[in-house]
DNA sequence: CGAGCCGTTGAGTTCATTCAAACAGGGTGG
DNA sequence: CCACCCTGTTTGAATGAACTCAACGGCTCG
């Protein structure tokens, strides 16, 4: 499955590294030790076998970070865009893996041991890592608020209002969505046809337009946001 | 609301570590940087205004952060016991803060520069906080599993699992819940007589069994994970 | 003892899911 | 070019699950 990429790492991953550490005058940086992955839709970019040995970074397309649970229910923990960070922290007993969400999708793996090893003798290094290792804890706490929400309307709105502050969007609120229903489902934890139905309710409502499946434009962000409060809804309808 | 350790941060906090940094010979250890915090049961650690601020890791007791949404929900982020780690990650536009859950909790906030600045020249320290990060990574991620998951009954499942694991039980599976039926609903998005709910069906399936509210058995650890695979619970009943 | 909080249980409603079908678009091959 | 298939999306109908509102029992604390 992963095998493509293992070649690679062994011709230039730790070997690399350990030969390296004995100049530390050799400003060594992030990039030297990605592996860099290239996949097109739906191309598994790492596998459960060797899910906690990387640290991955999307330069160029979309991936999403997925566990499978036991009843066979795939649950999106993380939805990556470009400079995104993530890495899976050892949840046991569960497939998980990434996969490339669009064609030509360009993923930068760092070994775990190395970037440790580089993050030990260069703290701008360091720094940029933590950054990273934020903004995953980020959008990880922010997804626990999305999937936190009542009802699905609720949570496909704020996973709206959510993706147009992470794609490039223009002024009138025009999007184009990384992903497809089914990513929607199982990021939200709804199943497909909800999401469907959310949509067009939304549309209904007023709070955005579709121009095709993918092509989502927000008319109403605060509508959408704050449609928790809104009891207004039934006033309104 | 917070007013209360403010004192102690600007007498002992970044004032002393800048008044150190000097001497970098002085082996500065993450305590030294800690300000402590005492709280009894529902007493607010830290809120709003300041959470940007601070890491926070509990000593004794336990701890449970939150967000309040526009409508009023409370969703717990996380659930800290001792040596658990966190920080929020500046989501705006919601209140949050921390509270204990137990009297007597004993919580160390750092503040975040001189963290940030003692990482820096010690590098035992840095390894110590990003395991710490990990840490907090994977409870997030693993609550992620948690709201994903489909039925009340799985949630809650999953949820004595995964605190099993974290508190002190014995062999025979006995535990002591740290919250409330109120914190475990809003940890995992259910309303409170759901969660009630789903603990008797559990107890009637023979999956666990209760002593009181907080004294719960696990009888059938494999039973409670795996409960998503079961169409066998039509079955049996 | 009363007040207040926590926990449980019941009844009715709302909402998401499942199962099913239909539709649109992109591709291939005849 | 059209027929066809396949994937993705939408909509409908019926079931099932969680929520709200409500009431009650237990417990602690003043």
């Amino acid at each position: 499955m992963t095998g493509a990429i293992r070649p690679i790492h062994a011709r230039g991953g730790h070997h690399l590294v350990q030969q390296r550490r004995n100049y530390p005058h050799v400003a060594r940086r992030l990039e030297d030790l990605a592996i860099p992955v290239f996949r097109n839709r739906g191309e598994e970019i790492h596998g459960s076998d060797c899910s906690d040995v990387y640290w991955y970074r999307v330069l160029s397309g979309s991936a999403r970070c997925y566990v499978v649970l036991p009843g066979g229910r795939r649950q999106i923990l993380d939805l990556l865009l470009p400079d995104d960070f993530f890495g899976f922290t050892g949840d046991e007993g569960h497939f998980y893996g990434i996969d490339a969400v669009v064609d030509n999708t360009n993923v930068a793996c760092y070994p775990r041991e190395a970037l440790q090893t580089l993050a030990d003798s260069d703290s701008a290094v360091a720094h940029e890592i933590s950054a990273m290792v934020l903004g995953a804890m980020s959008r990880s706490q922010q997804l626990i608020l999305i999937l936190g929400r009542t009802t699905a309307r609720e949570k496909v709105g704020a996973f709206l209002v959510k993706i147009m502050q992470r794609v490039v969007n223009d002024d009138a609120g025009r999007l184009v969505l990384p992903t497809s229903r089914y990513d929607i489902a199982d990021y939200l934890a709804l199943s497909v046809e909800t999401v469907s139905r959310a949509l067009t309710d939304l549309t209904h409502r007023g709070l955005i337009s579709l121009a095709g499946p993918r092509r989502v434009r927000i008319l109403n962000r605060c509508g959408l946001d704050e449609q928790l409060t809104s009891d207004s809804d039934r006033q309104g309808d």
